[in-house]
RNA sequence: GGCGACAUGGCCGAGUGGCUAGGCAGAGGUCUGCAAAACCUCGUACGGCGGUUCGAAUCCGCCUGUCGCCUCCA
């Protein structure tokens, strides 16, 4: 590990602080999920990506990392605040199937497009319609502390109660309270105050049976409930969207230290928005572009399919706490510079110990530590692998293969793969000699042909095959070739 | 209206009080039957106006512009 700390910026205390986990080694990070009510699109994957890279560099570190992630599928509510319908409940009567067929479709393709990024599965991902039990108790703990008030069959958190609402958001209650556009539920005490318990109407499909009759639990409450399930009632890392830092965090802060009277999260991550064309991406703004639309291309702004890592590594190039302005311009050449990062790698993952002299390992890692360790600086950490790769390769063109090349490909591996999580997907399984085979036929065939000057048929057998995505390269030692 | 960000070369995108970010695109060259790749060389950017300073793109103020949150949203 380098000398110099972890520092992290702290949505709290805006600054960047230095990583000193409550419990070293031991990590609790709590990121907020998705509602899972539609399939997961770029905005969500900027998020994912982002704390994903947190989580594996907190690993790289040594740290052992405890990563909740929830699903929503049940309290999140449509349209203006407290009066909506259920977005899951929505989606259900919009497709004709009971809401936990909604949960569980989008929960799949979620976690599909995640995989696709290369996005580590959490070791927890807990549903709110799973822990209600845990909801209902926090929610009666919180009125017997004199912090929430049953208002027939609605339990509302009392905001005046909690001297601290508003810290996270940096916004005074009066002033939410007077600026807001929302109507206030005639049967709240503030209008500030946030539903923790809904009363449920005859006809609403997801219902469960509480000390205060039949309902449904509010949206903030299940964040608070599962986290301190799962990583106790204070714990470290406390991420989510940016957008999500007021109400939600706010309330969650609220809820938790209220029922618990401790630090509810010592870090506070949030991550910028992608947007596009300066706007920002998002569901309701009608503009988002799906992750599997990406994949497949078929979205009326994209001209074609792109292939996920390049999505990973487009994100990676801007800081999570910057917009990343989205356009197929960018992501072309993000696509470009993952592809010449790949043959770099492929070039070095062929080299055998020379006579070099020995590359500094523990120059690159210490480089590498520092961009990261400067609160998750992916863009720059990019940019170190580019110069030191570049190095190396320059070095094994020159016949000048560094003697300690073995661990150089180890430690490369740790850093593209483990970490940054971009390195080369490996070929189709098992046609893969078959190819290599094959090619290096063809490329027999067109040594003969252009030692005889048939130029004619060697350039067919080099075009053509760049036409399957086979590209062809003459060097010193003969040709070798890439697959696309 | 309240709160908060950001404004960097053709594009994307880091960044620090004084020294080359990086990627993509582009120009010239070496190599090659021709290519491709690789390698070498090249751009001297930081919204505007003031101020602090020996020196600011980097600190402060004002202005302009863009965006986010304040209502569900990663």
């Amino acid at each position: 590990m380098s000398e110099q700390k972890l520092q992290v910026y702290n949505t709290l205390t805006r600054k960047k602080e230095d990583f000193e986990p409550l419990n070293p080694p031991f990590v609790g990070m709590y990121v907020c999920g998705p509602t899972v009510y539609g399939d997961a699109h770029l905005g969500h994957a900027k998020s994912y990506v982002s704390f994903d890279l947190v989580l594996r560099y907190l690993r790289y570190l040594g740290y052992k990392v405890r990563y909740v992630q929830n699903i929503t599928d049940v309290g999140h509510l449509v349209g203006d605040g407290e009066e909506g319908e259920d977005k899951l409940g929505k989606q259900a009567r919009l497709e004709q199937v009971d809401p936990m067929e909604i949960a569980e479709k989008y929960t799949y393709t979620y976690f599909r497009d995640m995989d696709a990024l290369n996005v580590l599965r959490p070791d927890i991902a807990p549903r709110a319609t799973g822990h209600i039990p845990e909801q209902i108790a926090m929610i009666e703990k919180l009125i017997k502390n004199g912090h929430a008030y049953n208002a027939d069959g609605n339990v509302y958190f009392d905001v005046h109660s909690d001297e601290d609402y508003g810290k996270l958001s940096g916004r005074k209650t009066e002033e939410a309270e007077s600026g807001t556009r929302v109507e206030s539920a005639s049967d709240k005490k503030n209008p500030a105050d946030f539903a923790l318990w809904k009363k449920a109407e005859d006809d609403h499909l997801m219902k469960w049976d509480s000390p205060w009759g039949v309902g449904y639990p509010g949206w903030h409450i299940e964040c608070s409930a599962m986290s301190t399930k799962y990583l106790g009632e204070s714990f470290d890392i406390h991420g989510g969207g940016l957008e999500n830092q007021f109400p939600h965090h706010e309330c969650e802060i609220a809820q938790s230290e209220c029922a618990h009277d401790a630090q509810f999260v010592k870090y506070w991550m949030h991550n910028n928005m992608v947007t596009l064309e300066g706007q920002k991406m998002g569901k309701s703004l009608g503009n988002a572009i799906n992750l599997h639309q990406f994949f497949t291309g078929e979205h009326k702004l994209l001209t074609r399919a792109w292939d996920s890592q390049v999505i990973r590594f487009f994100l990676l190039q801007s800081h999570y706490r910057s917009t990343t302005d989205f356009s197929e311009d960018a992501l072309e050449a993000a696509e470009t510079g993952l592809k010449n990062l790949h043959s770099m790698i492929s070039t070095i993952e062929k080299a055998e110990n020379g006579s070099g002299e020995s590359f500094d390992i523990e120059g690159f890692k210490t480089s590498f530590e520092k961009v990261m360790n400067d609160d998750f600086n992916s863009a720059k950490a990019i940019a170190v692998v580019f110069e030191k790769l570049k190095e190396l390769r320059k070095s094994i063109n020159d016949q000048k293969t560094p003697s300690n090349i073995e661990e150089v490909k180890s430690v490369i591996k740790t850093v593209v793969d483990d970490v940054l999580g971009i390195w080369p997907q490996e070929n189709a399984g098992g046609s893969e000699e078959l190819t290599k085979g094959l090619v290096e036929l063809l490329i027999e065939i067109r040594k003969e042909a252009r030692e005889n000057k048939n130029f004619a048929l060697s350039d067919k057998v080099r075009d053509d095959l760049k036409e399957l995505g086979v590209q062809l390269m003459d060097g010193k030692e003969g040709t070798s070739f890439e697959i696309d």
